[in-house]
DNA sequence: GCTAAGTTACTGACCAGTCAGTCATAAGGC
DNA sequence: GCCTTATGACTGACTGGTCAGTAACTTAGC
């Protein structure tokens, strides 16, 4: 136990400039999700991230600097995570049908949404984000306003292949990525829709798709034969 | 301005035990839903209620106990509007059409859910409620599941009337008051919906229910003739 | 109607605890 | 031996909660 806790110590005190602020920033999500910023502790956060209250502050001028970078850090990975997927849907551009394509792209994000990592984002981003306007600029422009340009890209498709009825693609896209958001938010034990706890996510999630794509079946598809 | 002043000193000087709780939590409410429970200042509290520090531990014992009090009072406004809501569809049972009614019942929510009061409250209840399990559970079955349950009767009605599909009613519910809130909460100025700021109103809460009657039309329903 | 004694709502200075931010010191790494 | 990185004890400002005191109002006695 001594040899344990010594080589924790080593391991702590081991000079690491280049991961430091990852870690920090991993912590501070985690703290700042729990307690929101102004109830974090910078003493919680550095024992999570295994440094020392001062080290943060070789790397964050402030809190409140800190706070900042754990949001756009965050919203930095999850644009890149969509714009892979874009890229990828853009490879593939005309095998599947449009509805498959929106489906799988609906449920990768669906996936991501429901982490930790992200229940947590969420938390901050309606809970706190409102004090920083530049970053609600930021986060909007960045995240929301690109992600659903994404969506609407797919269900523009659908319509232009006559899969969808002629809606307009932005309007859904808003729709669509707001349900599907506020669910994998909300099943969450701690989440406000605590009747779906029993429910599996799966089922959730073709709940919530199958009524969208109800809503873009043009008429003459759903007479029955 | 003296006067003013002394008018005034006068005025918070006055004993008012009925009426202190409530501008208490008013008070509280704006507060909270400014800088979360643990950035919002009893002092700042106090200053706006009109009181003393001092005076707002006459009517709750602690902080916390102040802030639990803000959700629970607020809600209670909720569902009591909910069920007068209710009562009024019930009278008029049959006159008008399912979508009709669906359509007015939203429009009210969507008002409620637009005012400041409740963008404060959608605040706290995801950035601080998950703290609070006692309280998650009570907003989600008096609020949620409650809400919802009133939204599923009105499409259930549609239903049996031929108006709408076969639907789950509940998972319906469920999908419609998820964007409706979303929505609601996120096209104010601080809002992560930014670029619905310059749609009215009216013409964004339009486009949220057509979608939704959309998914619920019937397939025969929709055959041009 | 007036004054004294009593009651209760209210006040704000104060205390004790907390925590963001600092800095003298130590520990690698070269 | 010097420079970079890291530490954690320390400080000072801040704030939740307390309480001795005050003002507003009520009742009683005349």
């Amino acid at each position: 136990m001594a040899s344990s806790a010594a080589s924790q110590t080593e391991a702590r005190r081991r000079r690491n400039p280049e991961e430091r602020p990852q870690q920090i920033l991993a912590a501070a999500l985690e703290e700042f999700g729990e307690s929101g910023l102004a109830g974090a502790r910078l003493e919680d956060i550095a024992q999570r991230a295994g440094v020392a209250k001062g080290t943060i502050y070789l790397y964050f001028p402030t809190k409140e600097a800190l706070f900042r970078e754990v949001i756009r850090s965050t919203v930095v990975v999850r644009i890149e995570s969509a714009e892979r997927e874009l890229a990828a849907l853009d490879r593939a551009t005309d095998a599947p049908s449009a509805e498959a394509t929106l489906r799988a792209f609906m449920r990768t994000w669906w996936d991501t949404l429901r982490t930790t990592r992200y229940e947590r984002m969420h938390r901050l981003v309606v809970g706190e984000l409102h004090r920083f306007p530049d970053l609600v600029r930021f986060y909007s422009d960045e995240v929301v306003l690109r992600g659903r340009r994404l969506v609407a890209a797919l269900i523009q498709r659908g319509i232009d292949r006559g899969e969808f009825r002629d809606v307009d693609a932005t309007v859904a896209a808003r729709i669509t990525t707001s349900a599907i958001m506020t669910h994998a938010a909300s099943i969450c034990p701690t989440g406000v829709m605590n009747d779906l706890q029993h429910v599996p996510h799966d089922v959730v999630f073709e709940q919530v798709i199958d009524f969208v794509i109800q809503a873009l079946r043009p008429a003459t598809a759903r007479v029955a034969p």
